[in-house]
DNA sequence: TCCCATGTGCTACATTCAGTAACATTATGA
DNA sequence: TCATAATGTTACTGAATGTAGCACATGGGA
């Protein structure tokens, strides 16, 4: 581990308020704060919002632009792609690097079904399939900014 | 969310050292204090270390008995279980509760291979084949205690 | 031009958690 | 009974988050 040239602040440490705030922005895809602010199921004072706002572009989730003196933020990254290093965190850390193993603590754990796990299975190979030929079925989109 | 009966503190939320000291007692299954501080790379003091057992063990991840007066834990969870539910999570909050989503993610974020995750699904599709029929692959064995 | 509304910059404070440990207390065997 | 080996209890520190106040700037209207 550790090869990356950036650290890029672990997801799960996100906290509960950051994590909400987060979605939102994925979700709306654009934001100020005051828009954050409306979506918001709790009452928070503007500057909580953006403080939040801030830290979250700190750690590399977001990323702003000015227009008429007002931020505006966006998601730097997917959130495919912060879930994805996330785990692979988690997997490292618990199943020795194997998916495989975690796929079965999923089972294990009722958190995944085994019938889900079938036809997971077979859209991979389908998806597979697919991206072999020239479709990047699985994979990411062009419209996605990758990097 | 909010079903369960325990809240199971939150994995993700573990600590370094936690995580450290409960990889221990995962690997050597059984483990007292001192055996714990013998097997850690840095010296710490005996009374962190049974601080963060203790911990531990409140957080639901490992459970104790005595014999001679001395401490015995062992792990009250199989890490894959722990794993399973600590990709829940984060499947919950950044996928939509889509694990497909998350393998988007993972290949997206070179957390995942292609190839691997081809050799992935083929490995499901035998072990549910296997399942199946009467050997329960990759499926939880009979010796788990379900909730 | 001057003032207000709006938005930002900066700072701060409380809380919680994890890391780390000291010190008191208690059995237990020689 | 005394030393030894464990545990019980309590505490302190630092970092991360939640939450917010307040001063400062700036653009538009009276």
């Amino acid at each position: 581990m550790n090869g990356n040239t950036e650290e890029t602040h672990d997801p799960a440490e996100l906290g509960e308020l950051e994590r909400s705030i987060l979605s939102i922005v994925w979700r709306i895809g654009q934001v100020t704060a005051e828009q954050v602010r409306e979506d918001l199921d709790r009452p928070l004072k503007d500057s909580t919002i953006r403080t939040v706002l801030r830290r979250l572009e700190e750690k590399g989730y977001l990323e702003h632009f000015i227009a008429n003196r007002t931020f505006h933020y966006s998601p730097a990254q997917t959130k495919q792609r912060v879930a994805g290093r996330a785990v692979k965190r988690i997997v490292d850390w618990f199943c020795d690097g194997s998916i495989e193993q975690l796929l079965v603590g999923m089972v294990d754990s009722k958190v995944l079904d085994r019938t889900e796990l079938q036809r997971l299975a077979d859209r991979i190979a389908l998806a597979q399939k697919a991206a072999e030929n020239q479709d990047p079925g699985l994979k990411k989109r062009p419209t996605e900014g990758g990097e």
